[in-house]
DNA sequence: CCAACCTTGACACGATCGTGTTAAGCTTTG
DNA sequence: CAAAGCTTAACACGATCGTGTCAAGGTTGG
């Protein structure tokens, strides 16, 4: 055997095998297989089945935040589309006629936004 | 009156009034409000509302996701923890020898660790 | 071969999310 | 001033998360 069972490995980490199965279920850490296909855990999902623990009370953050977070890392759209909606300040321009108001910041954001759009995300939900 | 009043934020940007509340709760647009507490929905803040909804649908992602989002956006430590888990590779020397195996890479990210483990976090939860 | 271990799938259950609704009390406005 | 609208707080409820447990069946090893 190339390295621990899911027990051994819920031993020594402090998870339950049920969670191990859970988190690897959640996309975060799976540990290669046999061939008939039993999991074995090396030192590396050990590690990070461990760092993970840290994070989470660390931080206090939930599992799915760092499954969240993965999507985030390696979802080039996703990362932009969030960064861009950050970017969108809470500016309040002041200076704007009270005709114009309704129009100005509006159709600016309508313009960045025509650019990524994918056409008619917007559906009406038709039931 | 300087913006929208919630109802009428709701109105035009299809949130109900008690989820631009609840949004607000989470931290993720937070409308500024007159001397006696009202919240004033302006464009920047209805523009937000509007994409807010986009991100959600196009990526099938929840509110907490975003909120989550945004503290690995302005949280320093945070990012630089996840990413650091992240990068801890999957990666199976197969080159090691037995004894070494269950030491090598865990020492590794041990001294890792360390270097940013504020002293004793994994305390033992003393009930 | 059979006991010990693994696998998937399911049921269960408290906690939290997302949402509506309602109550009690101010504020604004016709 | 009274109606209409805002605010917070609370209760309710289905859906999902995190977790345990149990069942049925394949695998492994002494």
């Amino acid at each position: 055997m190339e390295g621990l069972t899911i027990n051994e490995a819920a031993e020594t980490t402090g998870w339950s095998p049920r969670m191990l199965r859970y988190i690897e279920s959640a996309g975060l850490i799976e540990p290669p297989r046999t061939p008939k296909g039993y999991r074995i855990y090396g030192p590396g999902e050990l590690q990070r089945l461990r760092t993970l623990r840290q994070l989470l009370a660390r931080f206090d953050c939930a599992l799915s935040d760092v499954a969240f977070a993965k999507r985030h890392a390696s979802d080039q759209d996703l990362r932009a589309a969030l960064e861009r909606w950050f970017e969108e300040r809470p500016e309040r321009p002041e200076g704007v006629a009270s005709g114009d108001w309704l129009s100005w910041e509006q159709q600016k954001h309508q313009r960045l936004l025509a650019m990524d759009t994918p056409p008619r995300l917007t559906e009406p939900t038709p039931a």
